[in-house]
This record gives C-alpha cells, sequence and structure tokens, in this order.
DNA sequence: TTCATTTCTTAACAATTGTTATCGCCGCGC
DNA sequence: GCGCGGCGATAACAATTGTTAAGAAATGAA
C-alpha cells in the first residue's frame, strides 16, 4: 500500500507505520463519484487498483481532462489545500481499490515532510513536476491538431488508449467522439 | 524595483539591500531573445517595464503560449531550475526595462526562503498558484470554442487584448491570425 | 441466457477553421 | 519624403470538426 509515497520520501520511513494508520481503505464500484464539483475537498485519494478521472460540466456536457492509474495520489489539489470549491468532479471510471485520508490528517504528514529538508525539497520538486505536466499538456494544445494529439496519445500513453472508454478520451483531446471515431477510422487504414 | 518579491517575502526584509546587489540592470529594445528554445536557462528575469512572450517554433510558424508584464518573475521555470533545455524561447515584444539574476545568484536567496519557514510556504503558495494557472488555462481550451476564448480573453484580460500585436494572440488562443481577425469582425457588429 | 444500457461507428449536412493570396494602412529608418 | 517591412482585413476555396440521428456491437446485470 501507498507504494507512491514511500519510494518518493524515503526519509519518512520511521514514521511510516504511525502514518499508515491515517489511511481508510475502502472499494468502490464504477461511477461512484469521490468529489462533486462545487464541493470543498476534505479527503485525498491513492489509488491501489483502478482509475478514475477528473470532469466537470459544460452547459450539460461532461468533460473529462485528466485520468488517474495504479500508485497515484488524487485530490482536487487546489481545493483540498486552499479549501476553496472544486472546480471539478473525480469520478472512479472501473471499480477501484482506494486508500484516503482526511484533510486533517494529511496536515500531520505535511507538516514531517516541512521538517525534513530533503523530503521537503522533494515535495518541491514533485510540485513541480505536476506544473511542468500541465504546462506541456496545454502547450499541445496549441501545438497539434486534434488528430496528432490522439496519435501522440497513442504513441506516449497506449495504455490511456487501451483502458479508457473512448467518449472520454474523446473530450480529453478536445473533440467529440464523432470526430475520435473518423480520426480513429482514418487511421487504422 | 523587484517590487513583487518585496511584497509578497516580507520576511525577506532584512536581507534585502543584500539580494537586491544579486541582481542586474538590463535595458533592451524589442525582438530581443532573452532566451532560446533548446538552450538552458542560467537567467531569471524580473520585467520592471515593458512586456515578453514564451513562444516556441512549430514546424516552422511560431506559437506563442504566454505574456509577461511589469512586476512580474519570468524565467523558464523548469530548465533554470533544472538545468535541461528550455522548451521555448522567451522575447521581449516592446523596448524593456529588466533586472536580470544567475542561477547561483539565485539560489543563495532559494536558500534564505528555504530557511524561514513563513517564506518557505509563501513560495510554495506561489507554485500552487502557477499550477492552477496552467490547469485552468489548459481546461479552457477544452471547455471553449476560440470565438468564446477570444471573448473571455476580452473581458478579463483586455489588457492583453489592447497592449499584443493580433497575431501573437491568435497563436496564443491556437488559432490563426485570419480566423482571430473574422472573429473579430464577427463580434463588433 | 436474455434484456437493457453503454459504447462505438457511420452518414448527411451545417458550421467553423485553415490555407493562400491580395490589398491597404501605419510606423520606422534612411 | 520615400520605401520597406510589419500588421491586419478580406476573399475564395479546401479541410476539418460539430450536430443530429440511427443502428451495430459490446458489456453488464438479473
Amino acid at each position: 500500500m501507498l507504494k507512491l509515497v514511500q519510494e518518493r520520501f524515503p526519509q519518512l520511513r520511521d514514521k511510516w507505520e504511525e502514518f499508515a494508520a491515517l489511511y481508510h481503505k475502502v472499494e468502490v464500484p464504477a461511477k461512484t463519484i469521490l468529489l462533486h464539483e462545487g464541493d470543498t475537498s476534505k479527503k485525498a485519494f491513492y489509488i491501489e487498483k483502478g482509475c478514475l478521472r477528473a470532469w466537470f460540466n459544460n452547459k450539460g456536457k461532461d468533460v473529462t481532462f485528466q485520468f488517474f492509474f495504479e500508485n497515484e495520489a488524487v485530490s482536487s489539489i487546489e481545493s483540498f489545500r486552499k479549501g476553496t470549491p472544486s472546480l471539478y468532479s473525480i469520478e472512479a471510471i472501473e471499480p477501484c481499490t482506494l486508500y484516503w485520508i482526511h484533510k486533517r490528517d494529511w496536515e500531520i504528514i505535511q507538516k514531517t515532510i516541512d521538517e525534513l529538508p530533503e523530503a521537503r525539497s522533494q515535495y518541491v520538486t514533485l510540485m513541480l513536476d505536476r506544473q511542468v505536466n500541465y504546462m506541456q499538456h496545454f502547450m499541445s494544445f496549441i501545438k497539434y491538431t486534434p488528430k496528432e494529439r490522439y496519435l501522440q496519445l497513442l504513441k506516449e500513453k497506449p495504455h490511456i488508449v487501451k483502458r479508457i472508454p473512448q467518449h472520454y478520451i474523446a473530450s480529453y483531446l478536445g473533440i467529440t467522439s464523432v470526430s475520435l471515431s473518423r480520426i480513429r477510422n482514418a487511421v487504422t487504414r
């Protein structure tokens, strides 16, 4: 359990047993909504098995903009940290095995990280990485056409294409499922 | 000078004179390239007067994806911090008055910030804000059509529309300058 | 298995955007 | 003043994507 945190913060090894007790295991069926758009996030999740998506409602249509898989930490980060309403919902795509931690308990771990210079610097690096990811993803929207984005996704993240229903991928690419279907048709022949 | 840093890090007040000496004032004409795409960033900039753009080359066409104005800190953040080649160029749009600091000197300030818990937490908050900005900007690309994005830009950041040449704005919105011209024409009547 | 729901494909037509090219305006340097 | 280059508007046509609708295929539950 919580492979990610253990690997990334070896400095916390001593305190690990104590921290692990703060996490709660839960199994949820597909389509469970873990956080509703507009609500304030009080929980952060860790995925042991299954996958999630982040999405928001746009004029009645749901728009998926991020996927999460095994061994990833998931939260509406700005809502969780700042206490603001979440800009999006978080939902299980498959039946999932998750661990969740309450905000007040996370702050205990956070405090410990903050006191260890190495863990702290590791944490900042993680934040920077996430920022760069968003930036690159965003740049790819200006840089590439929908067809190019699909081909790139197929090449660089084939696990997404294999595992995620196509209409979610379509909105992730910024197009309709009809258009994605056409693109796929044109590519395979 | 360096209004931004002074306001955001009041904890550094005592050391400020010492740190200010690490910055170098420079005046550059329009179209000066401060960092070339592919080079490794060794300098961070602060804008006293003027504006900059971040852009990259895509199949021979230049694509602008961010603008910077007075009192903002500018760098190819991931290149500056990680020593990797920059994914984009940074260029003056207008004649500018800038202050720059070398990476090794910035690390002195960084170290001081890291030793003061309040300044440190302030720094993390700044990083989080930047991450949320990228995320929201990216979400707007999935959520809105080019016309909607233009109207939103006009409403929320009119200073950009007023000050920046239109063909830069077009690529910032992810469209051609021809298409932006059509949209403007349709909107004004 | 069987039925219902979800997912994906295809078609026809509308709307939008890209491409290429031309023209006019404006500011800057010589 | 004059010419040049940068910038923006417009036109005509091509290409792409959206919309709506219908039906096939796959999936999941009873």
